[in-house]
DNA sequence: AACAATGATGTTATATTATAACATTTATAT
DNA sequence: ATATAAATGTTATAATATAACATCATTGTT
């Protein structure tokens, strides 16, 4: 597999599952939406909002930042992307189709994420919240640290 | 026990094993910290840094952002306070003399934050960065939702 | 087709959160 | 007393995010 390969098949798998999600859900996978859930796919890490922001402006010279920040809710909204509140930034979710409580490893040095969802983590969050007496509504669990890649 | 007085008492015991913490490590615990340290000990819930900035310019004027995010920084350090990342705030730290990473549950209703450090956690941390080749250095973790208090 | 209603985008302004860079003061060690 | 380092003061600005209102596009109804 040649470099940049993997990374463009799971952008585009990545826009399928956008189309099917949106179509099923009666919403509008818009032009911009389309653009800008395309710039977080092509970046090999996590994305800024300003960084974005200066990559649409790059087609779109009128784009502010409401243009970037209500394209990334409506993404949020529907389990497309995952704001990584660590960093302040955003990543793409390789399975919104599946689940939308996800969890990152994220690497300090290449900028990566890795989704590591697991029941196993899932569970833990269910027994934290039972024994605290506690109703969770949203989980942010992520590691940052090294990746392998990164290591050597 | 009446109202405040848990709270006050906490407070107490936060400061105290802020000196001994500082005294073991060679540190100051200068009166600006103290202030800081206190302020955030007397709120009921998370604090924001420029609510604090408020608070310390009504006993000094002169108080800026460095100021109050530069005592942040050394409170951290030193694990007297936690910053929580999907809400963009702080808190004290019950226990800074036993670990420092620690979890939190995060009341969307009252802002107040209960840590619900587990080796549970811990262990699901250690064994999902195993399993993902990863280098775990800083661990955030943090569920959102209604407390018991607030449900009723 | 005309109209109303909704959703999406455009635009201006501003709020919130945080840091860089350099100056001054205070504490500590020699 | 002097040098050094640590802490604080000060100015300016960077980085992140939202409020409020205007315009345009899409859809459904009359
Ligand atoms: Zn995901
Ligand atoms: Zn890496
Ligand atoms: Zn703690
Ligand atoms: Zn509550």
């Amino acid at each position: 597999m040649r470099k940049g390969q993997k990374k463009l098949s799971a952008s585009l798998e990545a826009l399928k599952k956008a189309e099917a999600i949106c179509e099923s859900n009666g919403l509008k996978l818009t032009k911009l939406r389309k653009q800008v859930l395309n710039l977080i796919w092509k970046k090999p890490g996590y994305v800024k909002a300003y960084d974005l922001l200066d990559e649409l402006k790059k087609v779109d010279p009128s784009a502010k930042p409401p243009t970037v920040y209500r394209t990334l809710d409506f993404l949020m909204e529907n389990g497309l992307i995952h704001k990584i509140q660590s960093v302040n930034a955003f990543i793409g979710c390789p399975h919104p189709d599946e689940h939308n409580e996800c969890y990152f490893l994220i690497c300090d040095r290449c900028q990566k994420i890795e989704e590591c969802c697991s029941t196993k983590i899932n569970n833990v969050v269910s027994s934290t919240s039972k024994n605290n007496n506690f109703t969770p509504s949203k989980v942010t669990f992520e590691i940052a640290g090294t990746c392998q890649n990164c290591l050597n």
